[in-house]
DNA sequence: CGGTGCTTTGAAGCCTATCAACAAAAGTGG
DNA sequence: CCACTTTTGTTGATAGGCTTCAAAGCACCG
């Protein structure tokens, strides 16, 4: 645990980190889309580091590691808490652009632990400062709190799924919610790199690890996906999405 | 669908109805556990009606029925939505005391349609009257804040079971989730009647009516719970409690 | 090259859904 | 208040979905 904590604090590095990209480029880029004027790059003043995760790494909620507000880079991050049982649910992901503990700026929830994926990159915003500033710019904090909106949104789309509905349709639903986090801030590809092991797909399904291996190998049998090791792609997205009454809530409002 | 309308406007009463208590006093004293201050009768100014639920009514959010605030007096409602596969899913319930559609006042989230059971009675609040005082009187509407937080909160534990346990767990959690709401306002008797049929029991927890009658019959037997039809009681909640790791969000609360 | 962890596959058993029939309870109309 | 209808809850039999346990394949890494 203590030289997990370690590695968080070596790979504060200089400003710019290997990836060609600015700093908070796609985070600026989704936001946009939930902004009524242009949002340019209101949010360089507050960015404190950034940081590469070398292997897979929780960010312990008490330790008061999410003392910043993280937003990812490129790579992938999720929120879990442990059950009475000792499973693990993982009840939230983010991608590329993603905000991952808004939550600590805005609300007083419970907060969950975060899990860095290895090979994530990570930008650290000043909460206190960014928070002040929200404070004086409504137009700012209006589109971030839209854009969070969105989340809760698709979160409780997702919910409902997965406490309804077998484990065929919860997996399209989540592949089909990872492919929206992909898209909202470039074009998402056809093929998509499913960034999470199968054992982390099943605490968010709410199955095994064996049952989800053969969830997706049912689903290549049925031609609804292609698949290779880690990558998936659609047959036909569109079919799927409107077959399962899915609805896009970060892509389809690009503007 | 029309005669459901009439149904509500016919049942606009003069200011008391049958029962007693004053109207808001069962949610003057919820938001009272989450204030700092007394906040007395603050509410009473923004009463536009009451109503009482002859049968089981939906309102229907597309259609303005939810232009007020609905505050239940006594009985029951719930939030539920309607799935592609024609499937009702339940995402909550409001139990006495209870603002069912504070999301309306708040944030401008999705509206899920509402169902309000047969014997309910209602208060109904000036939705923008109240927004305005809120605005201007910080401490109450930190109560209210809070209050909805500790809901949110509750469905989100409720949420994690409902995805990852079995059914006999799952119904042990809408039991205390019940009991918590219950105990909101006065202590939680220990026999509770189960306001919802079967049906709508299966639609909360994501199983089928048949299976939500047999959990029950197996939960009796295993000496879990005793029953007398609709009625229930937890032989040892506490114990109950403990070994699925509840937390209570409202009743634990009281000052 | 041999770990180590992740994924796949098979067999067996439990959990839950479906279908169907019936019982019980609640609403309806005379 | 009674007969009638409708809804709700119970029970059994059967089938399908998911988990568990165990073993083997595969990929990555030191």
């Amino acid at each position: 645990m203590s030289h997990q904590n370690a590695q968080l604090e070596a790979a504060d590095q200089p400003q710019s980190v290997a990836g060609g990209a600015a700093p908070l480029a796609g985070l600026e880029t989704r936001l946009q889309h939930f902004a009524k004027r242009d949002i340019g790059e209101a949010l360089q003043p507050f960015v404190r580091g950034q940081r590469v995760i070398k292997r897979d790494q929780p960010a312990w909620a008490e330790r008061g590691d999410l003392a910043h507000i993280f937003v990812i880079e490129s790579g992938w991050a999720y929120k879990f808490d442990m059950m009475h049982d000792g499973r693990r649910h993982i009840a939230d992901f983010f991608g590329p652009g993603a905000i991952c503990n808004w939550s600590r700026l805005s609300r007083f929830e419970e907060q969950d632990d975060i899990l860095f994926k290895a090979g994530a990159r990570l930008t650290l915003l000043d909460t206190t400062a960014l928070d002040e500033h929200l404070r004086e710019n409504a137009a700012l904090a209006s589109a971030f709190k839209r854009h969070e909106l969105a989340r809760t949104m698709r979160t409780t789309q997702r919910i409902r799924t997965f406490i309804s509905l077998p484990a065929m349709e919860r997996m399209l639903v989540l592949l089909l919610d990872l492919a929206d986090e992909l898209g909202t801030i470039a074009p998402a590809p056809s093929w998509i790199t499913i960034p999470f092991a199968q054992s982390e797909v099943a605490d968010m399904l709410g199955l095994t690890p064996v049952h989800v291996s053969r969830v997706l190998k049912k689903l290549v049998d049925n031609g609804v996906l292609e698949r290779d090791g880690h990558e998936i792609r659609f047959v036909d997205r569109a079919t799927v999405a409107r077959d399962l009454a899915y609805r896009p809530f970060f892509k389809s409002r690009a503007g």
